[in-house]
DNA sequence: ATGAAAGCGCTAACAA
DNA sequence: TTGTTAGCGCTTTCAT
């Protein structure tokens, strides 16, 4: 019980070939006649032979493994994207590494450490903070391939990640159309350097004809549905109150909808709700959410799809990639 | 750029020491002399080197790393489960590969060979079928320890879960004590050999002093909302229609209240709703939805701690242990 | 067709 | 206080 594992050695001396033969006849090598193989094979499966991919990878300089460093997997966003390009990467054969930063760039520099010295053959970041990149750069600049989920101005990584300010301008356009002229913007994002979502919604409303202050801009205090329903009675509380609200992710929403809820105002007769960040739970969530669509799964696929071949390529590489995908508004009875 | 990563020996000749004074320097020796050190932690640093964990882990037959295997981390009391799995493990100072099943015994397979060939030093694993886990045995009794995350009675491996027999009879006591006596019961783990709910909702129901027939069964074609909203269709067709509703998991929960909001049945008025499995989704998610409180954040707690504490010992192992986590009911409007 | 030897980057045992 | 040697399990020349 427990004893240690089979090696090559273990079959060499079980079979009489040397350890050299025995790797051949595991990897199928042509030059190895028939014979000799299935006898190196058949001892190999009765001691229960698996390779040993650590030595391998100390062998190669390769892990065949991705780090995946996310600030929160509780996001739904974030969740279907680790799930997406888990798949990917599983598919590719390549196995995934995950760590949470929180949203601390501590933490962040962390997990990146970690990744780093477990030799990581590249990284996939959705980043804590939109101003402190440094330890980033370094990473990839060190040799290991870093693709960011989210764009960071002049950050001059590779990026594959939502037009989010296309994606406000689309939801700020939409309720300035239905005749809002007072709607509450509840965004998550500020506090961190983003201000994306922000420049969109000034487009918007400044196209339509409006004031700048048609857009009342609240801050909560965190990401979770909570934070959304603590905003909410502040944000009810405006003289006057909004007619519509924009919450920067689907998370915020949910909490919003449930301060709604608990506080007898009827979503979308009161108050007009889009959420961003558009996931299954939403779509079917029974809510009266329109949402804006994050497209999390489309930039996972060709962001796994991107880091691959940058690491397949190794040496040769070309400039920065920088890859908007525009998301579009999900309607439904709200607003 | 792109310079090979520094090595021990890099610092070695940069110093004039020998690589085995660097190895000693660089994790604190104390028969080092404070200026030998210094001098070597100052090159390190110049050199941006960072420690190979593939070279450490081959030496030492020791990853630091576990692997966490899960049928599908969309699943909203999964997706907390690896969140919190994900921080016990990095304050412990473990990194975490991770796979997901998709509730496929053949990707159950490879995931698992693929943790063992990356020689991860434990496996934390929700199994995709109730009946099939012979692959997981084999991998816990050839000496990386598995720990599961739902119980497979007779599998003889250590297991942390929550006790859904007394989950589910709870609900059903509950519904059956407000005076239901047409309960649905969408279950899913049916199909995978899972019969915990079930009993638990016959015990309840006869010690109501009920026929068994109070209890309708139905089974999802999966696990998404979507599918929860489409058995609904077949579930209200039912003559009588039930009074009450109990959904194995919150997210067939979530699908159901969809369809009832569409099709105009109020709840809880006119259907009583019990999920399962309480997330900060369903807690602030202003859906009117009681459910059963699966505590995945416990359970997580719990099981790294015991996998751990089973790696540290090593050789001395005990009887595997079974450890039940009994669920409360989380009370809101419904019902 | 097969084996011997060297080496991936690191640590541990033993010398000096 | 520091260096030398051997070896973790595997792959890769290069011999035979």
């Amino acid at each position: 019980m427990a004893r240690p594992r089979a090696r090559l050695k273990d079959i060499a001396e079980a079979t009489g070939f040397s350890a050299n033969t025995v790797s051949l006849a595991l990897r199928g090598s042509p030059r190895l006649p028939e014979e000799t193989r299935e006898l190196i094979l058949e001892a190999a499966a009765r001691l229960n032979y698996f390779p040993n991919h650590i030595a391998r990878s100390l062998v190669h300089s390769v892990t065949r493994t991705i780090g995946l460093v996310m600030t929160d997997i509780m996001n739904p966003t974030l969740t279907l994207a680790a799930r997406t390009i888990e798949r990917q990467l599983s598919l590719a054969g390549y196995a995934m590494m995950f760590a949470a930063s929180d949203s601390s760039v501590e933490n962040e520099k962390r997990a990146i450490g970690l990744f780093l010295s477990y030799q990581v053959d590249g990284m996939l970041i959705y980043p804590a903070n939109h101003r402190e990149y440094d330890h980033i750069k370094v990473a990839d600049e060190a040799g290991t391939p870093v693709l960011l989920l989210v764009d960071l101005p002049d950050s001059g990584l590779d990026t594959v990640t939502i037009d989010d300010r296309a994606g406000a301008y689309k939801a700020f356009r939409y309720l300035c159309r239905q005749g809002h002229r007072a709607i509450a913007m509840l965004d998550g994002g500020r506090a961190l350097g983003n201000f994306d979502k922000m420049h969109g919604a000034l487009q918007a409303v400044r196209e339509a004809g409006l004031s700048e202050e048609a857009i009342m801009v609240f801050e909560p205090e965190g990401h979770a549905p909570a934070h959304g329903f603590a905003a909410m009675a502040r944000i009810m509380e405006s003289a006057p109150p909004p007619t519509a609200l924009f919450a920067s992710t689907d998370s915020l929403a949910i909490g919003a909808l449930h301060w709604c809820r608990e506080n007898g105002i009827a979503v979308p007769q009161d108050l007009a709700v889009v959420g961003y960040d558009n996931t299954e739970i939403s779509q079917y969530g029974a809510l009266p959410l329109t949402t804006v669509n994050y497209a999390a799964d489309e930039i996972s696929r060709i962001g796994v799809d991107r880091i691959l071949k940058r690491i397949e390529n190794r040496g040769s590489w070309k400039a920065p990639d920088i890859r908007l995908i525009e998301p579009e508004l999900i309607l439904r009875d709200s607003a």
